[in-house]
DNA sequence: TATGAATGAGTATTCATTCAT
DNA sequence: GATGAATGAATACTCATTCAT
């Protein structure tokens, strides 16, 4: 069915020489996609397999639990979030600025199945061990973006009052995307996006002097 | 367990006089609860029926299906939505005012058991039918969102370029509230509103000429 | 929906008078209905109870159990094929013809509700000890014609070697009709039974010298 | 406790080497001896398990539902009578005598679990699309047994009006066999069997010039 | 008499998980 | 490395039955 997303290194014909490595990663990318879609409990192994052409045994050879799947899937999207705060932004002069560049980064990763899962599955499916362990990566990135708020505070480029719940709706507004993007598959997303960081950088009040974005 | 959050009109002692409409709604706030706790798939109605003392038979007295419950759960908290929306806010002047008014009603809804369930259960767990009503539902209560901001770009006290897209935004960014919320009850509930409506309004950049809410 | 088909003491309107038996019957008759149209345990009393315009706990006034009802059909129709049994068939001749003449009015039985319940339910659906009182009767009824069978030989009028097992062909070819009648309404009864009859009496082999029932 | 009658390819020690197909046929002999002795609702999968020595997902292994274990044993069962059907009369001369060797051969597959829950259970039982198809595959049986009568008419062996119902009450005397069977083992099958035929060939009343059989 | 309300017992079904091969 | 086969645990749902009113 949707066998044609994910690329198999099964295959059905044997190319079957890869590295233990990439098929744990055609594994979890198929997981993340199912996850992405379903939600974790009612996504079954048994469909991550068949895009696999693979049996649902197979995959426990690769994970533990269908909870470990889940917990890569997560890690993997927050090292993506991760990964993409600290990227090309040196080039931006302000804070202000630099917040932007990241909220397009960001949305960019929600677009993907490990962003989408990452931002649609509640922690509290997992066991309290794993969850701890998100809720941490989540609030580390959850606080990369808050200093980026407050650095913007600092050189005069952002004028909020609270950098923390500020963070908070920041994310949240561009969470949202993972929600209904997969529905509503006409909206073109680029310009979704821009106009979500426009109504966040400049509000709904028209302002007099327009320093636009 | 939860048991003290839902008051149960069954009470273990019998103080049966109830009329079926209560108790059918109590059902449903149970089950609301649960779901918003839960997600569909991993409520279990033993979960629901344990928080009423009573046995899970009892439920198929009141509603025909697990999945009758989520649908009434769903638009249960959509009417709440609704009738917020028509809330006190002839008063307020302008279209900014009036959205801004609506904005912190709807943000109340979410804090509801039923108010998270609907934002957070995905419409495609319900059949087809039930999942067309409700997402007709939705798109009303979209549309009422986007006149709101229309009628702020009439009046010139809205300064947005498309006001689908800034519904679906606003909506999203308070939407958020009811996935973390529940999560991390540290966090003031007013001043958060508040203070993601003050984004919402003000955006991230600094007005030189503050003309604040 | 069946409604209309037994005729109801309660009527919803109040003619609420009619004496305790009268109901009990009425009872019965839905009973034997939905039981020969399902099966014993497809049948619900919910069903029996909607036909009747009264709640299920109502039935439990009348009789005892599910089984209870049962019994009683199966009771009340074998005391119609026994009624029959005894017949206006005096004027008969010969054994032949009070056996054709039996098969007749069986066959007619067959056709009402309690036949078919009577007919299509297994003895082994009952508790031991109403099975047992079942299969008493059931075997008188078997015994008598068995008898008819064995007075027609007597009198020469009958030609089979073994009484008994022509009399359980006999009633199974009739009871047949039980079984596919509600389903092939187009076939005419009468017509149909004659046939039978006609097969039975004369068999398929043709006759040299046609002395024809 | 019944588990005699079906030979497990499981048997608790481990001869586990068997192929699917074996152990699928296992399961629907297993499934037919329930079905066959209780009807459809009666009948339950927990029994079949037992009976095989297995847990019931097993079951669910091999089919995909209670109705498709249902649909198969009866498809099963309409093979072996068409099979039958197809059977060595050849070498019989005319039409009664090759109507009388089928008879006989569908007598004997109604003896078999298969034979008895392909007789006893309604097609009701089944979902509609099931039903259809078993229906279709029941009235080619039943025009192959009107086309025997109607050979019969035609070489003038067999002489009865209607070659439809005479077929129904061909099948309807045979059937009952399924019905009383099981609870009345003391019946010698093979006697019971050639008698009814008798009765069906001779009929009842006396030939004068006996052209028996 | 009749009913609303509730329940216990049973049943089909799903799915993550294991294990021998 | 991969799979066929099997299972345990959970879960939604049905239905005959009871009981207070």
């Amino acid at each position: 069915m949707r066998g044609g997303v994910i690329s198999s290194p099964w295959k059905k014909s044997p190319e079957r020489k890869q590295e233990r490595a990439l098929k744990r990663e055609a594994v979890l990318a198929a997981a993340a996609h199912v996850f992405a879609e379903n939600g974790y409990h009612r996504a079954s192994l048994d469909e991550v397999a068949r895009i696999l052409n693979v049996t649902k045994p197979t995959l426990y050879y690769y994970f533990k639990n269908k909870e470990a799947m889940l917990f890569a899937c997560i890690e993997h999207g927050l090292e993506m979030f991760r990964s993409e705060a600290s990227g090309p932004s040196a080039k931006a002069k302000n804070g202000l600025q630099r917040l932007t560049a990241y909220l397009k980064r960001y949305a960019a990763v929600i677009e993907s199945d490990f962003g989408r899962c990452t931002v649609r599955i509640s922690d509290s499916e997992l066991s309290e061990p794993s969850s701890r362990k998100i809720r941490r990566i989540k609030s580390e990135i959850d606080r990369e973006l808050r200093q980026l708020v407050a650095d913007g505070q600092a050189d005069g480029s952002i004028a909020v009052t609270d950098p923390q719940i500020t963070a908070l709706a920041l994310a949240g507004a561009l969470n949202s995307i993972a929600f209904w993007r997969h529905q509503d598959p006409d909206l073109p997303v680029d310009k979704t996006v821009d106009e979500y960081i426009h109504l966040l950088v400049n509000g709904l009040a028209p302002r007099t002097s327009q320093a636009r974005k």
